[in-house]
DNA sequence: AACAAAAGCTACTGATTAGTAGCGGAAATT
DNA sequence: AATTTCCGCTACTAATCAGTAGCTTTTGTT
């Protein structure tokens, strides 16, 4: 009763720092991409140093792990919450929104295809795995109960609309046009929506 | 009229090894990515040594630049040859499918959006952004007038297009549909283009 | 107040890789 | 055949960065 309190509260700072952590990864490797995010970046944006960031995550792919599994586990959350009086096609868009302003926010894409490396370390993670089949296996279901519904293109094959969906979850259209029109958040997210689901017609 | 054809032999070898590396370049970048492919990665690729690659490109940026360049020409080229008959929809359709069966062949995605070290690489490379432009011009009318004509969505902005235009031709879902649909090009090819003109529904 | 523990930092190591110096050998010239 | 030129290569340098050793300071205990 009398160490119960005291370990507690380290552990609370502790955790409180490893999030910090994790948000200043995030915010660097949405910046920098996993290549160029150096250990020294992200210790010195919490304002610490790289061997205390060391006694958090062993490892930069560990580091970069957690952040990406925080990001999924969001997801997974988003998912969990919503309404369940939502047709599948309207759960799926949600969703859709919910990444885009994740993203819009300084976040990070879902699907970070873009290295071969930084997928290949994923794939050997199985924390992060674990999740992402459980958010695959959920969507693929609301796909094909959308298509079922006739909601969702019929003539597609299920897995080009799923793997489309993740792509647009990381469209590089998103950043352009934030940077180069100046849109505002709340209408980039409009529109992606609307290509998404109807296209350029 | 002694010299000239020797050195005309010489330029022509030469050139030809350019293009070895060029191609060597673009396969392992495709494979690799910017960060992660070394100068002897695409030496010994081509199976010369660094140094005889450094007497073609004076660095990694101009490299791979001029990689870039290459492929954006293929693409003017393209544009030049379409048959003019063809409507501005149709045009920027069988762009797309070039773009996308340049990448199903081992080659590079056009928007190297991924790493902001190559963008801004890229941005300063005057040759390469002039290229870009001039592209960027000309698919700007397409989509303007495709517009005018109904045939693309009028509600939506040009830039959103045009950017969603760009995206698709590095669409993540491409590389996932080969790797884990094991599906056929044509395929994948036929299906892309019509999620990006019809979206999802 | 003296001491113990641990938390954090500076300053390092080792590995990787862009870019280069300078040598050795082939080809062209005399 | 002797000589020069130039091409390509091996072997290096310098810089960057993940990860660590070990010291210093701070915090908590007796």
């Amino acid at each position: 009763m009398s160490i119960l309190p005291r370990l507690s509260f380290k552990n609370q700072a502790f955790k409180l720092r490893e999030n910090a952590i994790l948000d200043a990864a995030t915010a660097v490797l949405s910046q920098k991409g996993y290549d160029l995010m150096t250990m020294d970046d992200v210790a010195g944006a919490v304002g610490i140093s790289k061997p205390s960031l060391y006694k958090h995550f062993k490892s930069k792919e560990e580091l970069v792990g957690e952040a990406l599994i925080r990001l999924l586990d969001g997801a997974l959350d988003y998912v969990a919450a919503i309404d369940p009086a939502l047709s599948p096609v309207e759960k799926l868009s949600a969703l859709l929104e919910w990444a885009l302003r994740v993203r819009l926010d300084g976040g990070l894409p879902f699907l970070p295809s873009t290295s071969p490396h930084v997928r290949d370390m994923l794939i050997r993670n199985v924390k992060y795995m674990l999740r992402v089949m459980k958010l695959n296996r959920q969507l693929e279901a609301l796909v094909k109960q959308a298509q079922q519904q006739g909601q969702l293109n019929r003539d597609l094959p299920t897995d080009v609309i799923l793997f489309s969906y993740y792509a647009r979850t990381c469209d590089p259209a998103v950043e352009y046009l934030q940077k180069y029109s100046k849109m505002e958040a709340d209408d980039i997210v409009r529109h992606m929506l609307k290509v998404s689901f109807e296209g350029f017609r």
